[in-house]
RNA sequence: GGAAGCAUAGCUCAGUUGGUUCAGAGCAUCUGCCUUACAAGCAGAGGGUCCGCGGUUCGAGCCCGUGUGCUUCCA
């Protein structure tokens, strides 16, 4: 087979994913092996791919790939929710350009819509993540809008109401006046804001004076129900009690204390709008103020406000400052900058609102769920983030669930006209209830308008996607739950991990997840979140086809240390790629080497034996240690231990050492050996680099039906010989010196030079001394007891080496080195021995760690030895 | 205003109960090489007051205190 010159990876890819998929190597059913599952957390249906997924699902591909080359049953289940918010809008939006006003369809008609949207745009990141190479269970794909789902999501609210976890109240919340509907706090992202802090006079009832306070929102005087200032403040002590008129209106209002007040902000006095202000809202129910509510839910002024009516918000502060002027109330005007709310979905400023709203009393359910990660039952990778679960979990709030959106599980709450409600699964449970509850039949009810928050419906994620809820006990929840892993952001720690562990430990009476790993997050060069806004989110896509998905797979990886943000830049995927061109160069040459292959080359073998011996040991060690790895999470650290081991370990050590000559045969149990070796190499790689580990594979050798690496199972670890390695770590250190010294020296690689070698230890030499004699281009190698006359000499360790050549010898950088090299030790040896005649030392360290200081000191002594004798020599 | 995290080479980061030659890796830089697998490469090299100050200890990059700087989360 002829090999192309670079690794192609766009045919590679094709082929491979669809090889794999037609065998079903990725989709499992229970059977006896032990399971190893990972539920995606599911994307937005609306999402497409960004770096942030590609980092997420890099992660959990390399866990179940790792975990099914280790003989366990992996199922990664895909899938995506349904996203409320995200898709209502996306939906309206495509109505807008159809010409088709929202308020304008039945919200059947409106949901027909939606459907179709998402039959034909939704999920478009399911196959971007195949483009990935991930492994996914697609015969499980799951939407937390299926049709069992759904119920479910039903039912759990049903479940929650009856156990009396769920209240309806009317509390402040965040409104988004554009999407007419209620935030969460984290889909309200605060932003530093240019604003104006107007100064208003306020005049006394009673006294010819006047008060004067600070305000933004000059729009919202109109909700003024009190002014407040601090208790001990000298400056407004007389006012206690008495009470201020409204600018405009002339609503008569109290001046009341409390030390909420900071009183050198502003004027110090504030005013309290409780309607209208999260603090305004606290301290008026702590006041007993009259709550004077003069929005609209558009944001715009209602009669309450009696001026300015219809007005939208910004609209009225624009208008109503002419008119405090011409009051004589406007005082002055100065800039001021503050942070402002604004909403994730419609970046418009978030109103603070008064509203009725369905509440989960978090307090009621969220007991276990900090137990159980508290005491590790589910384990947090990194677990400093089990500092930032705690304090949220004891401050836990309420959770507001009601969105007032059409697309989503609508509410089961159903009502009369008097606003009496009953909560039932269905129109028909509802009217029995209501008339168990109210004593009276009634023919019609009308369900609640509103539907459930997204992640009202993915808490049940983990047990739903094996219908652990709506079907109890079934083969697959039995099996598959808990799972093993979540792969998630830190800053999803609230949304998902928190609430998905209440929801398991309520419905399942279990965790959900073993472990929790808590990816970076993806920023640019300057440190920037990456973002749609900002634009600095590369096309993922564009990058796969660029440098293709394994090197873009390494990209992400190898500049994500375990739990910390990472800077990526594009750059890290050109070192995937690179290292691609690597492996794909190894490749040329074994597979150069396979015509070539003589059974009776003894130069060969003799030559290549401790390479061999070398490299199956190096690679189990290194094997140790990756597993070692693995297990902590340090995913980045692994990627890299391999990434050394083929480039360095492999490619520049081992397959130079086993090089046969130019057109020289090579030993056929040498090459058999090269090949498993690099097989297991590939096999190491392939969860980070799927497909050209899948294609190298492949290449290497003939392979039978069914031998493919994807499901090859790794062989059980064994020890490595200290020895060995250790003689290969001063074989490589010879090396480079001595090419060090044909640098210094500027004798050219391609000039023979003769090797005599002053050790104490022969015999070891003898092993590695074909390989040394190739490598530093030798063309004799002999061992002498004293310094050689008219040499360049250099020290490693405690053995000399004498380099004859035909060059003339200048002695002065080699000197030079050999005095650096003295230097250093002599201060070295001052600080060993400093140490070792501390008495406290000696007293109270560990022995092995005075043994240890003693051999250090010997160790140095012998060298120094060496180096002068050197230094003599010349 | 409340809380947390971070500070090690030009850049991004490792450094696992304080003790092996501990001051490391990758990238970047410099020097020399088109050596028949690979210039997307090979060989070699240079580079750091481990943020400042103080403390604990025989011993501190690591532990404690404090200052400074940066970041994030929550008000």
């Amino acid at each position: 087979m002829e090999l192309s010159k670079n690794f192609e990876h766009q045919a590679s890819e094709e082929k491979w994913y669809s090889y794999w998929n037609e065998r079903k190597y990725f989709n499992s059913t229970p059977d006896e092996r032990e399971p190893y599952t990972i539920v995606i957390p599911p994307p937005n249906v609306t999402g497409v791919l960004h770096m942030g997924h590609c980092l997420n699902n890099t992660i959990q591909d390399v866990l179940v790939r790792r975990a099914r080359m280790q003989g366990k049953n992996a199922c990664w289940v895909p899938g995506t929710d349904h996203a409320s918010i995200a898709t209502e809008a996306k939906v309206v939006q495509m109505l807008r350009e159809k010409g088709i006003q929202k308020a304008s369809l039945s919200r059947d008609e409106f949901l027909g819509y939606a459907w179709e949207w998402k039959e034909k745009y939704g999920g478009i990141i399911l196959q971007q993540l195949k483009k990935m190479g991930c492994s996914l269970d697609w015969d499980r794909t799951s939407f937390t809008m299926d049709p069992d789902y759904y119920q479910s999501v039903i039912n759990v609210f049903v479940d929650l109401y009856n156990k009396g976890y769920l209240y309806r109240g009317k509390r402040m919340i965040n409104w988004d006046v554009k999407a007419k509907t209620a935030l969460s706090d984290e889909e309200v992202i605060r932003k530093e804001t240019q604003q104006k802090l107007y100064h208003l006079r306020y005049k006394i009832d009673g006294l010819d004076e006047h008060i004067i306070i600070a305000t933004v929102r000059p729009e919202t005087i109109m909700g003024d129900t009190a002014i407040c200032v601090h208790p001990k403040d000298e400056r407004y002590a007389h006012l206690h009690g008495k009470f201020a008129f409204v600018p405009l209106i002339n609503r008569r209002i109290p001046i009341i204390t409390d030390d909420y007040v900071t009183m050198d902000f502003g004027t110090g006095a504030l005013k309290v709008t409780p309607a209208h202000d999260m603090n305004d809202y606290q301290l008026g129910q702590k006041h007993n103020l009259e709550v004077v509510d003069i929005f609209n839910e558009d944001g715009t002024l209602n009669a309450d406000a009696q001026i300015l009516i219809g007005e939208d918000r910004f609209e009225a502060r624009k208008k109503i400052i002419p008119m405090l002027e011409e009051a004589g109330s406007l005082v002055k005007t100065e800039d001021y900058t503050s942070e402002v709310g604004y909403s994730e979905r419609t970046d418009v400023v978030v109103e603070p609102r008064l509203s009725l709203q369905w509440w989960v009393d978090m307090k009621k359910i969220a007991g276990p769920a900090l137990d159980v990660v508290m005491n590790d039952d589910v384990k947090f990778y990194p677990a400093k983030f089990k500092n930032l679960y705690r304090h949220w979990m004891e401050n836990i709030k309420d959770w507001c669930i009601s969105r007032q959106l059409w697309w989503g599980h609508r509410i089961p709450a159903w009502y009369d006209a008097e606003g009496n409600y009953v909560v039932a699964v269905s129109h028909e449970e509802a009217l029995k209830q209501y008339e168990t509850k109210f004593g009276k039949s009634i023919a019609q009810l009308s369900q609640d308008e509103d539907c459930l928050d997204t992640w009202f419906s993915s808490w049940l994620w983990p047990f739903e996607v094996f219908k652990g809820y709506s079907n109890p006990g079934n083969a697959d929840v039995q099996y598959y739950y808990p799972t093993n892993t979540l792969v998630t952001a830190p800053e999803i720690i609230f949304f998902w991990v928190a609430r998905m562990i209440m929801a398991g430990m309520e419905y399942q009476k279990e965790i959900p997840f073993k472990e929790v790993y808590f990816t970076g997050i993806v920023r640019d060069k300057q440190g920037r979140k990456m973002s749609k806004s900002l634009g600095n989110s590369p096309d993922l896509l564009e990058l796969i086809d660029k440098y293709g998905a394994d090197a873009c797979r390494f990209g992400i990886l190898i500049s994500s240390p375990a739990g910390n943000d990472l800077l990526w830049d594009e750059s890290s995927n050109e070192q995937g790629r690179n290292f691609n061109n690597k492996l794909w160069n190894a490749l040329k040459l074994v597979k150069m080497w396979e015509a070539r292959t003589t059974d009776n080359s003894q130069q060969t073998t003799a030559e290549s034996s401790f390479a061999v011996e070398w490299f199956g040991n190096r690679l189990n060690e290194a094997k140790a240690e990756i597993d070692q790895l693995f297990k902590e999470f340090r995913l980045s650290e692994a990627l890299k231990t391999i990434y050394s081991l083929i480039w360095d370990d492999f490619c520049s050590w081992y397959l130079e050492w086993v090089k046969p000559g130019f057109e020289q045969p090579i030993d056929a149990e040498v090459y058999a050996k090269t090949v498993a070796y690099f097989e297991e190499l590939m096999q190491l790689l392939h969860p980070f680099m799927p497909f050209i580990t899948e294609e190298i594979y492949h290449a290497l050798k003939e392979r039978a039906a069914g031998d493919d690496l994807t499901i090859k199972q790794y062989a059980a670890l064994e020890t490595a010989d200290a020895a060995v390695l250790h003689l290969a770590t001063q074989l490589k250190e010879v090396i480079t010196a001595l090419r060090d010294v044909r640098v210094k020296n500027q004798i050219k690689s391609k000039d023979p030079i003769k090797l005599s070698i002053e050790t104490a230890d022969v015999d070891s030499y003898k092993r590695i001394a074909l390989i040394l004699q190739k490598q530093v281009n030798a063309e004799s190698v002999d061992y002498v007891t004293a310094a050689v006359a008219g040499t360049i000499s250099t020290v490693v360790q405690k053995d000399k080496f004498y380099i004859a050549t035909e060059q003339a010898i200048d002695t002065s950088s080699q000197k030079e080195q050999l005095l650096k090299d003295l230097d250093y030790l002599k201060g070295f040896l001052n600080s060993v021995e400093k140490k070792l005649g501390n008495e406290r030392f000696v007293q109270n360290a560990k022995p092995e760690v005075v043994e240890v200081e003693r051999k250090k000191k010997a160790d140095a002594e012998a060298k120094i030895k060496a180096i002068e004798e050197s230094l003599a020599s010349l």
